[in-house]
Order: structure tokens, then sequence, then C-alpha cells
DNA sequence: TCAGGTCGTTTAATCGTGTAAATAGATAAG
DNA sequence: CTTATCTATTTACACGATTAAACGACCTGA
């Protein structure tokens, strides 16, 4: 029966008894044909088994129904979450998933993106560092993700306002005295966020420390030291990984939060609700941070001319275990 | 300069002054061209910034470069270090990867082999439930991962010696009353890695109670319960998750590891060394896993023939602070 | 009755590569 | 000098789909 390749429009069409064409028409849904010849060549299609070769599609109208999506990596817990997101919406508009980690090098992400053009995805969604440079003309359209970034439609938290956000929260709990592991500044995520963090606390919270750090789990010397020294009742993190890596440090010495120290995280990752960690933070909704920009990718990809759009998406205070409110003077 | 649409082939062959067979020929490295032809269609290609057309050449040879890995979720510790690995290896061999998330659902298992199908993958990398049906014939090549499987080549951990580790490892601690916290038994490595403890553990060990779980990191009423009754000296977990959340139980009922009861996990996921978690746990090697995964799957691409291979990776103690040595008897 | 318009379908060209088969050019053998 | 044997290159078609343009059948109104 089957003559071991899988059948081609061709073969529905001489089944069919129509032309190859009017089976491309059906199969496209352009309504050109009738009701009936419609009909037809859909059972036909079902019955034989038909599935449209992309390869050949693609080669004639330079579409790939395959977008991109670039992340740091994936072996932290916020971006497999976004990962899905994206990838379930473009599913749903018939669109598959490249994902692809740049190990969060900019170098690494222009090259990222020559291998996605080589694979000819239709478009991306990616987290960019701010240097990067897109080529000229773009190889394809990009949404940027966790940032506004120039010239290219984005989705992104509102930063700032989560900034504003814990700091108001840490004053509302009686904090005075704080120290803050923020982010390299260069990132605009982290700058937002301390900004909105120090334009909410001013005058009214002394930060007696700051140390810049990496987005990883690991804190430097420096940090370390710093915690250690016990002058403040609460630490501002940039993220939650971070803010773990600062609970691990408070058990290391000895220390608890939020009997010795209150710690506040940014993200509300997966695991910030476990018991063991119960981290009291700034919530991000990621999952609809990937949507949105597969929404927007694809609809960019259907409208090249429209104009660039940014969204932002709101935060919200998620409140747990590790913050209290700050002990009376003795 | 530019016209617009990227260069062909026969713009390459026009500006060389050659067939475009010839440039063809030249790049895909059948050496059937003079070494100076050879040279100067290399160099023109350079200069015009020539890159295959990826969906002609698919269509033409019936290959996309393409492969998938069929992952139950990406939101969980483990499968995002496996993806990674496989990706970078296909990468090396000049394939794109698909990842996509099965959602746990055997169901929903044949659907997104489906997809992955329509999207013309050469073949893929899977985590497949046992009662996972493949298509006759198969819609393409697969690899199984974690678990042999029937006709299929496949790489996983010796997880029946990591279960016999466990035990030799509890018994070496002087551990006598142990709960065990298994998977379902349904899922070949759950079975496996239980199988290989209780051998293990014949006639040394009192099992005093086991209660089967889903691999996350929530427990069960009953997994509560058994555990709030205070009857063993060591939980021995199906995998670090589960782990993780005995740890959170016992926290949530004011015990700790390994002070009232030590806990035993398995994988070594990268958060199962976080000083917060800090868990003892039996190790396999994640990213050699999806490395060996990915290799297999592309010699089999170049040859179909090949008898199926299992290839079974040795599985290492890790000891963190999570177990103690029994106290003696009171 | 015939020009003009609609509508449904087919014809045929095209996308960029790969590759079998044809060809030309050089060399060797008889 | 002819013929055979290579080898480097080109010619020409196929892969499977999309789509503009051509076509034919039918209807309508003057």
């Amino acid at each position: 029966m089957s003559r071991g390749r899988s059948p081609t429009i061709k073969d529905v069409a001489k089944v069919a008894g129509v032309s190859s064409a009017t089976v491309s028409y059906v199969l496209n849904d352009l309504n050109k044909v009738t009701p009936e010849v419609d009909a037809l060549v859909r059972r036909v299609a079902k019955e034989l088994g038909y599935s449209r070769n992309n390869a050949a599609r693609a080669l004639k109208t330079g579409r790939n129904n395959i977008i991109g999506c670039i992340l740091p990596t994936l072996t932290s817990p916020v971006f497999p979450e976004i990962a899905q997101a994206v990838q379930l919406r473009a599913e749903a508009h018939g669109y598959a998933t490249l994902v692809i980690d740049s190990g969060n090098a900019p170098m690494r992400e222009e090259k990222v993106v020559r291998t996605l053009a080589k694979h000819g995805v239709d478009g991306a969604v990616a987290l960019l560092h701010p240097n990067f440079k897109l080529a000229d003309p773009p190889l394809f359209p990009i949404v940027s993700l966790d940032a506004k970034f120039p010239g290219l439609d984005s989705v992104h938290a509102d930063h700032y306002a989560g900034g504003r956000l814990m700091a108001e929260h840490a004053i509302a709990l009686g904090h005075r005295c704080i120290g803050m592991l923020s982010g390299f500044q260069d990132l605009t995520s982290s700058f937002e966020r301390r900004q909105g963090f120090v334009d909410a606390a001013a005058g009214r919270v002394e930060l007696v420390w700051e140390v810049n750090v990496q987005l990883v789990p690991q804190l430097p010397p420096e940090a370390v030291a710093a915690i250690r020294r016990r002058e403040v009742t609460m630490i501002a993190c940039v993220n939650d990984l971070v803010a773990i890596a600062a609970l691990s440090v408070l058990k290391d010495s000895g220390m608890s939060a939020p009997g010795d120290v209150s710690v506040f995280g940014f993200d509300d990752m997966q695991w910030a609700s476990w018991p063991l960690i119960d981290l009291t933070t700034i919530r991000q909704p990621l999952a609809e941070l990937g949507s949105r920009a597969a929404d927007l990718l694809i609809s960019r990809l259907d409208d090249r001319q429209r104009p660039v759009v940014d969204v932002v998406l709101p935060v919200t205070l998620v409140e747990r275990g590790s913050t209290a409110r700050v002990p009376p003077l003795p």
C-alpha cells in the first residue's frame, strides 16, 4: 500500500481527481474552492495520512515556521519557565521553537543569532545584553525579553516599580538599616530594580553597604564579609538566586532568616516557595512574559511595518517567611 | 550591492565563473574538483557571505539537520542539564535541537512525536514512559534516555547500582530502620533504583515504611504522616526533588536533617549542593547522558542498519550534610 | 446573440540544492 | 592517428510546495 515515502500533495490530488493547486488552496484555507471539493480533498488527505512537507513550503515561501528563543542559560530556574511559555504559545500558532542558550556571553549572542539564521528561524525572542549589536540589516525580527531594546519590540516586568515595592515593604516592616546585593549595573533590569529601590528608600532608609554580584547562587568574598558584619536588619537582593546565596551564607555563619536578618528576593522563581527556602520576593509573571513575547513576535512576522511596541508587565509583592518585622530597639 | 535577498549557489557560481554544480560539489566536500577551483569557489562564497539555504537542501536530501529532544518538563532542575548537553553536542555536528516537553503525559508523548515529525526532525532523543507506543513504521529514529527501550538505542545511568550504593552507604553509617519514598514502579528508573536498594539491603536493614510518590517537590499526606511518625533514622528518596520535599516536611514538623533523621537523594542535580539543601545523593552524570545520547542519535542517522546499542553510565556516591552516622542506642 | 463579468479549477513557473548523466578535454594505449 | 580511458566540469532534472496567470463554464443584461 504505502510507497515507502510519505504522500505528497500530488498523490492527494491524483486520488481526489483534482489538480495539485486545488489541494494547496484547500490546505491553506484560502477559500477558493467549492465546499464539496474542499470536503473531498480534506477527506482524501486525511485518508492518505498526508502531512505537508515543511521544507518545500519553506523553500517556496521563505517562512520556516520556526522561531528561536535565546536565553542566557537553561540551568537556572527562571529561564525554563519563560521558554516553556514561549514554546506553548508558539506551538498554538503552528511554530516550533528552537531554544538555545547564549551562555551569558555577549560575544556568543551574535554567534547564536547567526546559528539560528543558518537554521532558518523566522524570528526570535531573546534576552540580550544591552551592548549586543544587531546585524544590519537584521537577519530576522527579534523581540527583546526583560528589557527595552532600541528598535526592537520588547516585553519586560516593571523592574523599577518592583524596586520601589521592595523598599516600601521594608520600610513598612520597620527596617532602617539595609544591605544590598545588587547586580552589575550594565544589565538594564538590575539597574532599574536598584534605581526603584534607591528612589523609594531615599531619606527613610540607610543603605549601610552594597555589593555588586553576579546573578548566580554563589557570593564573592566581599559580599560574604559584608553579611557577616551584622550591621543590617535586611538584605535586599537583585534576584532570588542571589537571595538564596545570601541565605546559604547566613546558614554557614550560624545565622538565620528572618531571626537574625531578613532576606528579600526578586523574581519569584518556582523554588522560592519551597518551605526550605520560603523567600519573600517581588513576583514577575514569568509565564506571561514568555507568552506575550511570543505573541509579539508572531504579530511582527505578520506585519513587519507595525510600529515597535514595549509591553510592561506589573509586579507584585509575595510575602513569605524570610522577612519579618524589625525587632524593637532594646 | 546586495540584491535584497541573500546570495544563492548560482550567484556564487556566476561570480566564480563556474557552474552551480561545481559550487555544490565544493561546498559539500565531495572532492571532485581541482584544488584551484576549490579555493576559488570557497573564496567567492565567503566574499559574498553565502550561506546554504537549509530548506532547499532539506527538500532535496530529505534531511533537515534538526533533532528533537523530548523531556517530561523543563521546569525541573535535572532536565535542562541534559537538554543543554544534547544541544551542545548536536550543534557541534551541525544539528539544531528542538527541545520540547511532553508534560509527563504518555498520551501527549505521541502527539509531541508527531509535532516533531511535522517540523521535519531527522531524529530525537527522548525520555519516554515505558508504555509509549512508537509508530510503525517509526516516524524517525529515537534514542531513549534514562531507560532501555525495546528496539531503540538507549543511554542511562546504572540505576540498579545506584540503589545498591545507597543501601551500602546507609548500612555503613549504621542505619537499620529506613523509610523509603520510592517513585511509581511503572517508571523503569524508579523501579531499578528501588530494586537495587532492596536487594542490597535484604536482611541487613528493616524497611519500616514505603510510600510511592510523584517525582515532584511536594509529598502526599500519606508520606508526610509516615515521616512524622519518627520511626526511622533515614529516609531514602527516589530522587533529589523528592528528597527536598522530605527536607521541607522535616522543617515544617520541627525536625531537621541529619539531626533527627538522615535524608538520601538520587541524581545530584545542581541544587543538591547548595548549602541550604546540602544533600547526600547518588550522582548520575547528567551532561554525559545528554551528549552520549546525541552521539548515538547522530551515528544512527548516518547508519540506520547499525545494531541497537545500550549505553550504561556509572553512578557515584556524593556525601554531603543531609546524612550522618546513626546515633548510638541510648 | 454576444460582450463582459464571476467563479472554480488548472497550467506552469518558481524557490535553491543535489546529483545522475552528458560532455569536453586530456592522456594513454594500440 | 585513431580509439579508449580517465577526469573535471556542466547540463538538466527532480525534490514538494506556492501562486500568478490562463482557462473554461456559467450567468447576466443590452
